[in-house]
DNA sequence: CATGAATGAGCTTTCATTCAT
DNA sequence: TATGAATGAAAGCTCATTCAT
């Protein structure tokens, strides 16, 4: 193999990316180290260089992700003159996966992240990512709360629940949404199951009726036709 | 070895007892056959012909603690004559693995439960247990509006994210419950979110104030001291 | 490859046969199990079906050579009226790998144990033939101080020394005996060393000079001409 | 890495130095290039600078080694009006790993020389000493016959015969010295075995009894209490 | 029904050494 | 002199599954 130099960044950031795409589409213990070398084009050598073992890749890469999402929900929700419902309804538009703009994508992202081969990378990059956003979602509740729109006596517990309950909803409709093409008429169940956990987000903040949005309607439709 | 022959059902379930025990403790992957064949004293060729695959093995054994989970559940659950919300509340009690006598059981189980090398075993069981009893508690969620206590647009799909919900204080109590030793403190928390989680329940209901109880107060603090 | 079913025990002991020429000639450390598993025309989990590392088949290895050398010994010396100093030679003289007729076997396994490649193996053998050899040789020892030919005070911890005396000696042979080829003047070395190392063991035991053999010298002059 | 200049001697030592204390801690097969650079604090590139490779390394250690250990002995020797039996002991007592003051050096030491994983190492170390301390051994050998006080017909090459029991005395010490903590009753066993090889020594020599001391009583003493 | 020897692709990891900079 | 990213052959080992008996 021809012997290529770069920088460590860089090439760490290639492996991490391989590794992401390998992960997402074969699962953390179906994709061998192998695999990975080969989709950079680096040798055996090379990526223990960068990292201790294959389990140690899926941490930094666990974290790596974390960072990301952080960094786009601290970016968007850095607007003082918004108010705690457009900010929390921002948040969950921002992180739904179906802001993408087509099927395929979105198709793909499904079965990457709400695949059973993929169980543990989830798991990691999920906890990371409640440990370190829920401060972020507890400040957003109590500024509901000080507007008067919410109403919980648990204001800063209470984030963990919802991040549980929007990876229900994405679980939910990962299920359901391949099946579309062959079932259209399965489009209403998700509509349903969207309002559900709405109206659940809602009366457990305490919040108006109607003001929690998953998603406009204008975007799932785009999505759902 | 001596041949030793049994009626295929019992031996069969020597085998699924051996991997249950090996599944929970060390997890389905990392799990060897040898370990399972070992434990039971058969042969390799013996497995094989009571399952085609270790796999295969996995789904047996969902399946049977399914029906384990079910057929509780239904014997709980069938007298006439209780109201919703006394049903629910059973329910909820019966399926605690708090209600278990002492800590070091409890700790076991846990450990074996909410263990991420049980990713898989956990998603596969709870997949199957939610498709089973969500109808059960559909069917308690009508009466309930019927009676008059519940209040919700969604009784036939907020048995789903009531299992969630479930769930999630479930990991919640695992992840904290085994620091209560070493921290003390950490035992007001606990009951902060178990009232967080009842509270939750109640609104999603729109049950009244304290009527949902996901275990007797005397239960708990029975386990947590 | 062909499925070739055997016995357990003679399949185990191909694979310690090819492993002990293997090891033998080129050392252990540089003997990889695929060698020993191409040679013995057998897989990779055939090996690991028999020994659970190559370390342990490194022990069970040492441990039939000590058990082979230890029988010999034992069948050489059941003769009970044999007086000591008969059996200590006879011992020697067994025990001595000169004793094999050819020039090329001879050195072949001299190449083979006193080789730095095989200073674990030879180790491992060394240790447990001294632990094992040790108590006949004490037997012979105090037979000797009976029949007032032997004079020490330490018969029982003396063999020990022995035995590392006679290793000494073979690594010396080992050294210079492969020499003799181009440097025939070297045969006289040889014999110095030969009788300086009975010199030796005669004073330890404090036994009649002369009367310690390490070989007859018919069956040296046989070997190096 | 901050590119550090220094003078190729030092340098070199420093490497051998690090290596010298890993190959004594963990052996010369579990020790990667790579600890050793990180100890210095240099890098591959430098390594290689300065050792064609790890062997040669190696060698350049024991060849180090040697030659500490031969100038202090040729200083130790260098008392022209010492008599034979006097320079003799001195060696020995010298060479005795025992004089260092305290317990756990002397463990850490013997676990560092007398270790499985040190052969190779070790027979190095010891084919070039006594290769080079032969020649000044048997000097000792002359003079003492020369006096009167020594007795034998191989002067020339009996050293090497006295390294090797000095070597089997040093081993046998190791193997029980670690066990003292626990077996205070072994004292008296180490004691008989140092009179033992005394013993022998003197027998092989020639030299009057109780002459040989392989180290003072006291400072034995001062060592096993 | 039962045995257990046999398979072999596949795994992660190691590490002495090279070489462009 | 010095750096450290890169190499890649080779290692030991795992384990679900097969099949002759």
């Amino acid at each position: 193999m021809a012997r290529v130099l770069k920088e460590y960044d860089q090439r760490k950031n290639e492996i991490l990316d391989a590794a992401q795409e390998l992960f997402y589409s074969r699962g953390y213990e179906q994709t061998p180290v192998n695999s990975i070398i080969e989709k950079v084009g680096i040798s055996k050598g090379t990526f223990y260089h960068y990292f201790q073992s294959k389990e140690q890749l899926l941490d930094s890469l666990a974290e790596r992700v974390t960072n990301q999402v952080l960094a786009h929900l601290e970016k968007m929700l850095d607007k003082p003159n918004l108010d705690a419902i457009a900010k929390l309804n921002l948040m969950f538009a921002g992180s739904a996966s179906w802001k993408a703009a087509n099927r395929e994508v979105i198709i793909a992202l499904m079965n990457a992240m709400y695949n059973d081969n993929n169980l543990l990378m989830r798991k990691k990059i999920n906890t990371r990512t409640i440990a370190a956003a829920s401060p972020l979602m507890a400040r957003i509740v109590h500024q509901g709360i000080t507007e008067g729109v919410f109403n919980t006596s648990f204001p800063d517990d209470i984030s963990e629940m919802l991040f549980q309950l929007m990876t229900g909803f994405g679980e939910k409709f990962a299920e359901i949404f391949p099946t579309l093409e062959e079932h259209p008429e399965n489009k209403a169940q998700i509509i349903k199951i969207l309002e559900m956990y709405q109206d659940a987000i809602e009366r457990f903040l305490g919040a108006p009726r109607g003001s929690i949005k998953l998603g406009s309607r204008a975007a799932l439709e785009k999505i759902i036709g």
